[in-house]
RNA sequence: GUGGCCAUAGUUCAGUUGGUUAGAACGCCAGGUUGUGGCCCUGGAGGUCGUGGGUUCAAGUCCCACUGGUCACCCCA
């Protein structure tokens, strides 16, 4: 075997696709309910773009990213993200010129050069949601809600919603440097990447899984004690908003997401079933990025999605696989003058609707009813010399065995 | 990018302190029914034991390197 898959990507296999389709039908109903419109981006855009939105210093800029230069020279980056490309879709468009409120949706291949693992590929599949044009909490929760409806409906059960508020360029500055300062005194405990973190983003500090960070920065203070008045009281409406609606929540002050564009809201939606790798979707308020990427000043909202954890998820916890149908009819024919009749009526049937298969491989009538009843085809039609001359056919139901003679004419009508 | 574990038929695996024709199950093909599936029975095909080097009289088995996979760290979907 020569060739393989590039290291990080993976081939949908035929008996794992009827998952994904049902899944991305879900998708599309559960988005399609609460008014959002599909858009589909290149799966390449500028580098430019994405360090521009995600942030300079992130991890995904400095490390993660698959960028090369074309012919041309032009710097190009495989999108590590949906988020950019639908804001540089929308402003290119002018979409948000046209109505108040923007609500896109999309679902699509996503790539970042991480060493893969469990719940991780380098080619990975996302659906997301973004909501530009309203600074209400309402849609902070109408987003938060949306995967969470995609789960339900699918079956997943054990999940997690954690929401947190990383305040906003009025009160976050002021706070940060509050951090900074506690930092510096428990600075030699820290881990190496943390110490990293203290100045580039010392928010991340808290958000590390090292134990001894951890313990040392206990005594932190938290942004979410921290927010000013407008801050606040939108933190304090999206929790009520979700109280409402009944969604169990938790709020956790060190919650702070990877990308450096999120303002106010932040949340995370995990699950137990997942490996280390276990955030099923997450994402936040946005309100500064649209001025960053060049169009007007613009509050948005936005979540992304996890296809292949969501897959992991609904493997492990046995939801429903709706297995594949087989063919209505399988035409078994035994000699080259039935064969003949078989093909082409075959074909015939196809175009008036009907799932029909017959042999490819010139095979005995016993191997004919083997991949007949391998197929799971409901009938199969046996047609020999005898038949062809009498106009008729052997019927046979493949659930309880019983057979009988039609003639060609009756055919679709037993079928149907 | 760093580290642990793994690598034998299409698949899941076995392979005794290194010992001569590398096995099983499932799957596949064919026959048992000279025109009839599922269950059962019989037979068959299918493997450069990841690749390259080394140790040895002898390597699937031991050593090294590489490649790939996997899990974890980092970070995230």
């Amino acid at each position: 075997m020569k060739f393989r898959s590039i290291k990080g990507t993976k081939d949908i296999l035929p008996e794992e696709t009827g998952r994904w389709q049902h899944v991305e039908k879900v998708v599309r109903s559960v988005m399609g309910r609460s008014n959002y419109r599909e858009i589909r981006t290149p799966i390449f855009e500028e580098t430019a773009l994405f360090a521009r939105s995600i942030g300079e210093l992130t991890d995904i800029v400095t490390k993660e990213m698959y960028t090369f230069a074309d012919r041309s020279g032009d710097s190009l980056t495989l999108k590590p993200e949906g988020t950019a490309s639908v804001l540089r879709a929308a402003l290119q468009h002018n979409l948000t010129e046209q109505a108040p409120l923007l609500k896109l949706y999309y679902q699509g291949p996503m790539f970042r050069q991480e060493r893969p693992q469990a719940g991780r590929l380098r080619q990975f599949h996302q659906f997301g949601a973004e909501a530009l044009g309203s600074p209400s909490p309402q849609l902070d929760v109408e987003i938060i809600l949306l995967p969470l409806h995609v789960y339900r409906e699918l079956g997943v059960r054990p999940l997690t919603l954690v929401i947190n508020s990383v305040g906003c360029e009025k009160c976050r500055p002021a706070y940060r440097e509050q951090l900074i300062a506690m930092l510096m005194t428990v600075y030699d405990q820290l881990s190496p990447e943390s110490q990293a973190r203290v100045k580039q983003n010392p928010l991340r500090v808290l958000d590390s899984k090292d134990d001894q960070d951890r313990k040392v920065t206990q005594t932190a203070p938290l942004i979410k004690d921290h927010l000013c008045m407008e801050c606040k009281t939108h933190f304090d409406h999206v929790q009520s908003l979700l109280h409402a609606t009944g969604a169990p929540f938790t709020v956790d002050g060190r919650l702070v997401r990877g990308l450096d564009y999120y303002t106010k809201t932040a949340f995370e939606i995990t699950s137990s079933a997942l490996g280390s790798q276990d955030a099923l979707a997450g994402g936040g308020r946005y309100d500064l990025l649209v001025e960053e990427l060049g169009g007007k000043s613009t509050p948005g909202v936005g979540f992304a999605a996890g296809l292949e954890r969501l897959m992991i998820v609904l493997e492990k916890t046995g939801a429903p696989v709706d297995d594949q149908r087989g063919p209505d009819l399988f035409i078994a024919a035994v000699d080259e003058a039935s064969r003949r009749w078989a093909f082409t009526r075959t074909e015939e049937l196809r175009r008036k609707g009907f799932a029909v298969e017959t042999d490819f491989l010139q095979r005995s009538l016993k191997s004919q009813m083997r991949e007949a009843n391998r197929q799971r085809a409901r009938w199969v039609l046996v047609i020999g010399e005898k038949e062809l001359k009498a106009g008729t056919a052997q019927l046979k139901n493949m659930l309880g065995g019983e057979e009988r003679t039609v003639t060609l004419n009756d055919l679709e009508s037993a079928l149907a």
